[in-house]
DNA sequence: GATTTTTTGGACAAACTGGTCAAGAAAGAG
DNA sequence: CTCTTTCTTGACCAGTTTGTCCAAAAAATC
């Protein structure tokens, strides 16, 4: 019974995150959001609560879209090293986009992070995943003998976590591909150092 | 001739960074500012021009507190990888206060960049000199012969710094001591990674 | 078609934004 | 002391901020 929304919510999630992920949460206005999403005030406010509640929203969409994409590639047939490799690619391959903007949760978490007890619960869940799901990998590929067993996988789930999101940061600034190439390559030191026929390729 | 200024310059930049680091940019009125340097508002534009330009003093009196210190480190006597271990280290320290707000270059980065052409330049400027002195420090190292010469020392300080980057962003919510220590651990496998006699401690 | 339920759009509010203006106060120079 | 130059103070400006209110519009149910 009742009126139908007229916007799609799943859209809109969208749209304001692509606008978060570029301007910031406090450089993005309520109005902001109603030019950039075609929605009226009211109905954000309706829809949404408010536009720190939006926010969340958006960031959790925007890191289970990440996520997806990162499990889809990682959890993929063949060997853990070479998916990883692949990621990394991606990654770099992402960071030479001329809009390139870091990534919104590393954004977010220095723009915000701690000051918001509720969003830095969030915030801190969403990098644990990415820590966990480095830690189950590396495991996974010390089980295949595709690292030594005298590896820390925690140790090396952290670095990457926390390399990525650095990398993340430098590139919105190191413009020139060899840079770009360069950090990728350093993250990939990290991830094949404690392969067994290690080659420093 | 003309009135003396009534408060210290150099102590207003230091507050006013304190202010922007914990608040970041966007979330510092100049309002704040006046309160909490104890300023009238007219003085703090006639010193400083306007909000822009006070925190890009800001940001450059931050980096070069903070480069000071770094190169009293890296410049002490005794191997050159001793050093880098002390930096790591009280890196680590410093994230382990509580009021940690992670790097105010980083931070900014991750705020403002890719929007301000002029504060850009300064951010990549500032974050280059952390690569350059990486490169350098870690050719030192090879020519001591503390690193194989086989070693990229451009992509190790490329690594470095990025890496660097991340674990002050990550560390703002990982708060627990073991997690900063296992950061502190990952950025030390990337610099040792190289030593000859490697034993992977 | 009437009624109910929801969405919508615009006006509105109060606070706050960065920035300016102008008058007064303090300290130097003559 | 006088004059000039600078700094300080507080009022002020126009525009924007998030968030709310209310009436009109639209759709679904009866």
């Amino acid at each position: 019974m009742g009126r139908h929304r007229e916007f799609c919510r799943d859209e809109a999630v969208r749209s304001a995150t692509a606008l978060f992920w570029r301007q910031g949460y406090e450089a993005t206005s309520m109005s902001d959001l109603t030019r950039a999403l075609g929605i009226g005030r009211q109905s954000l406010y309706d829809t949404f609560g408010d536009k720190r509640a939006l926010f969340m929203e958006c960031l959790e969409h925007y890191c289970a879209e990440v996520d997806a994409g990162v499990d889809a590639v990682l959890e993929a047939e063949g060997l853990v090293l070479a998916n990883l490799r692949r990621l990394l690619e991606i990654a770099a391959e992402q960071a030479h986009t001329s809009d390139f903007r870091g990534c919104l949760l590393g954004n977010t978490l220095a723009e915000l992070g701690s000051a918001d007890p509720g969003l830095d619960a969030l915030l801190l869940r969403k990098l644990e995943r990415w820590f966990r799901r480095f830690e189950r990998v590396f495991t996974r590929a010390q089980d295949n003998g595709e690292l030594v067993s005298s590896a820390d996988v925690t140790v090396l789930a952290r670095a990457l976590t926390a390399y990525l999101q650095g990398a993340a940061l430098a590139n919105r600034v190191w413009r020139e591909p060899s840079a770009i190439a360069q950090t990728l390559q350093g993250a990939w030191l990290l991830v094949e150092m404690y392969a067994p026929g290690r080659g420093q390729s």
